[in-house]
DNA sequence: TTGACATATATCCAATTTGGACATAAGTAA
DNA sequence: TTACTTATGTCCAAATTGGATATATGTCAA
């Protein structure tokens, strides 16, 4: 039976369903390290873990306004930089029924992540550190290490591995940034996303020939030496 | 209401829920072009149209077993370089009913191509075309384009550019090769992918450097000139 | 057996990119 | 006015890449 004979005689109700649901990585760059938004569980299973804010998805929504609008009612943030990620779908990922998720990113200016934060006292601020691949870890301020629920935490390295790969040749690094920045809190983000020192005049030098960025002639203020021109990003083309 | 409250009340059969197909992009690269293999629908809707092998996914089934199933099932192939691509939920991308579509491409040699199509005469070999960003494009080899069914011809885009942006760090091209080639086999790989030429001392020297290939000390056949060396592909550590 | 032929492989150098040291500029604060 | 701190600009060496060219090694035809 080929695909299209199956799609036709496929009736709706004959074969039980997995539900599916979207859950949202809430990233940004805090002091030097990436960093995400968690919420505590407060039933079981996994009561007392760490959760990614996430819902299921309407019969009438596409992933894509899932995602929407639990960054809005989870984040009450109308606007970010919104991307799918991957698809999470172990049977037994959920210990009580069948769900299939999507994971998405929503990247957010440490400015913005702070308000949310404010909007949303549920939600905890966590550092994340990982290895080379495999799960990330999520940390307090304090340092504790939290315990993340259901497969979070390899959603949570799927992201970081993605937001590497991604960060040189798309204009990732910019929607962690507010609207004007300086060179050196874009280096900032490159930096705490790789994990790595970068050579300063290299970086300035491969980022101005690039042609994304547009100075403004405006300058930082509230710097207790030479402040830097403010810059804005301008998407290619 | 949070996450875990909502969870937790859910009922699993107070909402609608979707069902969740998985589509099975074969690809491989046929003399210097990237290729896929489609089935023609022969039922509405995109009657005569050309689709993807797909299926849906068992509710006892992870998303990964469902698209090597699909691979044993509709292209007789025990094994293959399968990655999850990009899920597809627009609402309306089925007009029967609502069906969340999670792609995955499945890498194939250009050999075990010719053997699946061989093994699975519903399917059809169409040569891939792309632009920048966008849908691709499907014609058969003598160039007459096909009609894609749904969203079909946006996986195929999306797949195009995910290899592209995976080419070069991952050990992606070695899934369209046989266990041994040739470094001009390698090079015609990348040129394809990339749609450009690349300069070959360049190329030789960045690939022996890289240290991910074991010479064998073997040497091609059926060559009218000299034969190249044939290699190995030993995955870093 | 030999030489033409086609491509593999090696070598070399110029052009480009990158790493990093260093000098100078431009603010704040005492 | 001066010390201080970081931004910005400059320079050169090191590494990488592009591309021309030479040499090696097989097949094939005479």
């Amino acid at each position: 039976m080929d695909e299209a004979t199956f799609l036709e005689s496929y009736e709706p109700a004959a074969f039980e369903r997995p539900s599916v649901a979207v859950d949202l990585i809430l990233m940004s760059v805090v002091d030097g390290a990436p960093a995400v938004l968690l919420a505590r569980r407060d039933q079981h299973p996994f009561q007392g873990d760490w959760a990614l804010p996430g819902g299921f998805v309407g019969i009438g929504e596409s992933l894509d306004e899932a995602a929407h609008r639990i960054l809005a009612e989870k984040a009450h943030m109308a606007d970010a930089w919104v991307e799918q990620l991957y698809t999470f779908g172990a049977v037994d990922r959920d210990p009580r029924m069948r769900i299939i998720s999507v994971a998405y990113f929503a990247l957010i200016p440490a400015t913005a992540f702070a308000a949310a934060l404010k909007a949303a006292p549920e939600l905890a601020l966590a550092r994340l550190t990982v290895q080379q691949a495999g799960p990330a870890e999520a940390r307090l301020a304090e340092g504790e290490q939290l315990a993340l629920a259901f497969d979070h935490g390899d959603m949570l390295g799927v992201a970081m591995q993605r937001l590497r790969g991604k960060l040189d040749y798309s204009g990732i690094a910019f929607a962690l940034l507010p609207e004007l920045f300086t060179l050196r809190a874009l280096q900032d983000v490159y930096e705490a996303i790789l994990d790595t020192r970068l050579n300063k005049p290299a970086f300035r030098r491969r980022m101005l020939d690039r042609g994304w960025l547009a100075p403004t002639g405006a300058r930082e203020t509230g710097a207790s030496f030479r402040p830097a021109e403010l810059y804005r990003y301008q998407p290619p083309r």
